[in-house]
DNA sequence: GTCTATATGGGGATAGAC
DNA sequence: GTCTATCCCCATATAGAC
């Protein structure tokens, strides 16, 4: 932490796009894309808000080449088919879940940007669908990945959302209720 | 545009806050929340950036007040429980699709609000929740409930990413597979 | 009352000086 | 490499013209 500041303006190149990259990736995951300014990414670094343009390119380039949505399902997909429903709705709620609640926000909310619907689907692409349909059997196997997909994304949405009413049920509840629902689509 | 004023049907006068809402209206639904400035909605109407500010308090309130997130599902609930999953799902993808993708788009986009958030709570309350509810047994109808409206949220929201390997797949399918994994959660 | 003109403050992005 | 100065667009609020 002590790197980054202490010999005035005069730093270089690679740590500043570090710095900035940095700063740009915990303020969009806490204020969203819209509420995030450049000027605030370049305040909380301590530089001028042109060297943020100057170093990424855009706003939008930065956010994307920032924004991080960590989904910790690898680890889900060892086990018995049977339960695996369960299993992935328990990884999707494991781990940091607001700082997940908060950036997939961030990506909902920007994704008026053709590039970040693009990134969106691609995070989707790799966490789900793919490592997915290599166990899923049968003709639909790809749709029905994608499906799952789509229940994981609503999951995320609806508790981001903010209603006390789901997100005060115990999370052994929730894996229980809706790991049935995507068991209906691991089982075809 | 030097129409003095008075009564007519040219859009001005009492007609010119329906005249506003009707084109915000349209350029939310097509460019989404932040695409649409306005001056735009002014401009299509062919009046005054202030007026509209003037006749709805924000662009936000404006934004609230016109949005239609038409999903004709009340039709869904008559019929037997064993099929409800699928006439959900098919209610859901039936009527004009393409305007309810770009209003969900609009709404999730628009979700840095508080009030927005609000908004969609309560569509999705009104909508699913309610009715949904009501046909459902056991202890956890609730909690089922609130699901099945996230599970169609990711749909919608799958559906509006433009997935060219989701969106072309056939309509009877797509029911019939998603419609099973919705009927997981009326059964209970 | 209805509408227009204008001012304010903030945003992203650019050009060019140190 | 870094920063200063600036441009254009936006939403919003206020004052004043019909």
């Amino acid at each position: 932490m002590s790197n980054v500041a202490g010999h005035g303006p005069s730093g270089q190149g690679a740590t500043t796009r570090a710095a900035i990259a940095e700063a740009a990736s915990h303020l969009f995951a806490e204020h969203g894309y819209a509420g995030t300014s450049v000027r605030a990414i370049a305040a909380a670094v301590g530089i001028d808000p042109a060297l943020v343009v100057r170093y990424f390119g855009s706003k939008e380039r930065l956010f994307l080449e920032t924004v991080r949505l960590p989904l910790p399902i690898a680890k889900a997909f060892d086990g018995p088919l049977e339960s695996l429903g369960e299993r992935i709705v328990e990884a999707m709620l494991s781990g940091n879940l607001p700082e997940r609640l908060a950036t997939m926000g961030a990506l909902m909310r920007a994704s008026d940007s053709d590039a970040v619907r693009e990134k969106v689907r691609e995070i989707g692409e790799l966490t789900f669908i793919h490592p997915l349909r290599a166990q899923l059997a049968g003709p639909d196997a790809d749709l029905r990945a994608r499906l799952i997909g789509a229940q994981m994304n609503g999951l995320l949405i609806a508790l981001g959302m903010d209603d006390d009413r789901l997100t005060h049920v115990e999370r052994a509840r929730l894996v229980a209720v809706y790991g049935r629902a995507v068991q209906a689509l691991v089982d075809g």
